[in-house]
DNA sequence: ACATAATACCTTGACTGTCATAGTAATGTG
DNA sequence: CACATTACTATGACAGTCAAGGTATTATGT
């Protein structure tokens, strides 16, 4: 199974599953990549490139903020939390996930 | 539910979706919109630009050829035919969606 | 006869999400 | 003291999607 075939079909997804994670508590953003490579068994890589696009995005649409905490190891750390708006929007792109599915099963 | 949030969680799809009809026969463009929008309840309408830009896609893949029909009624129809290429990249396809569904259904 | 709708195909240019690449800077380890 | 790891950021390219516009034929209603 290559990397690329799975980047493509996870493809609008990126989004949703970074605000699954901060459902659970903030986070800042190298742990949230080594989060979802643990959650997916080693399977899927979320690159840095594409997660920060997505927290920006994401802190754009008000669906999360972010503040500086300290860096206690490494390089200092920028935490992410999800807003009320950001719950909201997680609702439905979790929602949206479901019908989509549905629609891709039947056609595929 | 949007048109604009189906598109998205489809893309990538497209190909899969189209190949999947050619299984059951020969078709022209036209006929292939029509189809996935009847087969998906009217849910989603695959737009002709998309179409037509994955079917050039899949043509240079080798996974489709096409040929002129004559235009019975309305304008002239180009049919195309999968090769056994492209029903095994359909499988893979297949497959690869499998796996990409069991990996977001746990990141989400 | 004529306008309109439906059939059927195609191109272009813009937009968006992804990612390779590159860079900065701090801390931990041998 | 070099090197790995942690941690964030910016840039430029690429690919899939689609709105918009175009061409041409046939069917339908008046």
């Amino acid at each position: 199974m290559s990397e690329k075939m799975t980047s493509d079909l996870l493809r609008g997804h990126t989004d949703t599953i970074i605000l699954n994670l901060l459902l659970s508590g903030d986070k800042y953003g190298y742990e949230i990549t080594k989060l979802i490579f643990k959650n997916s068994n080693e399977q899927y890589e979320l690159k840095e490139a594409t997660m920060y696009s997505s927290l920006k995005r994401l802190e754009q649409d008000g669906a999360i903020t972010s503040y500086w905490g300290e860096g206690s190891q490494g390089g200092r750390r920028k935490y992410y939390h999800i807003t009320d708006r950001g719950i909201q929007i997680y609702t439905e792109n979790k929602h949206n996930w479901e019908y989509a599915k549905s629609i891709i099963d039947r056609l595929i």
